[in-house]
DNA sequence: GTTCGTTATTCCTTTTGGTATATTACGCTC
DNA sequence: GAGCGTAATATACCAAAAGGAATAACGAAC
């Protein structure tokens, strides 16, 4: 075990192998209400316009992102993404307002925890 | 869809059915160094003077602390827990001052973090 | 040299989180 | 009403992570 020394400038407090990280997200009734991924995936479908088109630019399967979207609607008071089936195009989905307050509130936060977490970085010793 | 009408109080900014949760982690080369689980495990070992007595106390099945423990090790420039096959009572484990630091180190940061998490909570609208 | 408790390691099973695929429903356009 | 692209949903499959159990190695105490 432990036959390998890998680093080096360990203790120079300026640069080290680690690193810092960490993520965020808001809980709900039924475990993760909006994280970053669904917050992108949020972004993605009110650029795309569709369900499928957003899972397909994130290399995501429908499926997953259905449930995502149905997990953030179920858990909202208020449905943050509306869908439509059949139609002109085939149907389509796009956000409402509280869907457009999710992203934003939600990657503000995420902005927040970044500059959080590379202080704290900097701070380390380690 | 969305059939449930649940929270209540949502834009009294107050009061919300919603929690902000974190998690921080330190990763190296082969992914997580140091986490919150892998800090209390260390503690544990500390005053267990075993990685067995420290699986078992968290109710965590020995193989899986063991494999954290080698994880930790091989990824620390100087090992972090030092253990002894056979012997008066069969063996043990024991932190090294490396593993000593770990804990306090990562801890601090952890309580950083609740406190982020708090703060940033106060803040949400949602 | 036997006993004992722990480390170290292997094999098998289960769980979990995801993809892939297929089917049905839908509603506008033509 | 046929065709289309999408939503909605079910089933099957896959792979990584974890658990459980079993085994060997070890070394002090007796």
């Amino acid at each position: 075990m432990s036959k390998k020394k890998i680093d080096t400038g360990k203790k120079g407090g300026a640069k080290s192998s680690y690193e810092l990280k960490g993520r965020i997200w808001v809980s709900g009734q039924e475990g993760t209400f909006v994280g970053y991924g669904r917050a992108v995936l949020l972004e993605r479908i009110r650029d795309c316009g569709s369900i499928s088109g957003a899972a397909k630019s994130m290399k995501m399967s429908y499926r997953h992102a259905w449930r995502l979207v149905d997990s953030m609607n179920r858990q909202a008071g208020t449905p943050l993404v509306e869908t439509a089936t059949g139609g002109a195009r085939g149907g389509g989905a796009r956000l409402t307002k509280a869907g457009e307050r999710a992203i934003e509130n939600f990657l503000r936060l995420h902005q927040r925890l970044k500059e959080f977490l590379r202080e704290e970085a900097g701070n380390l010793t380690w």
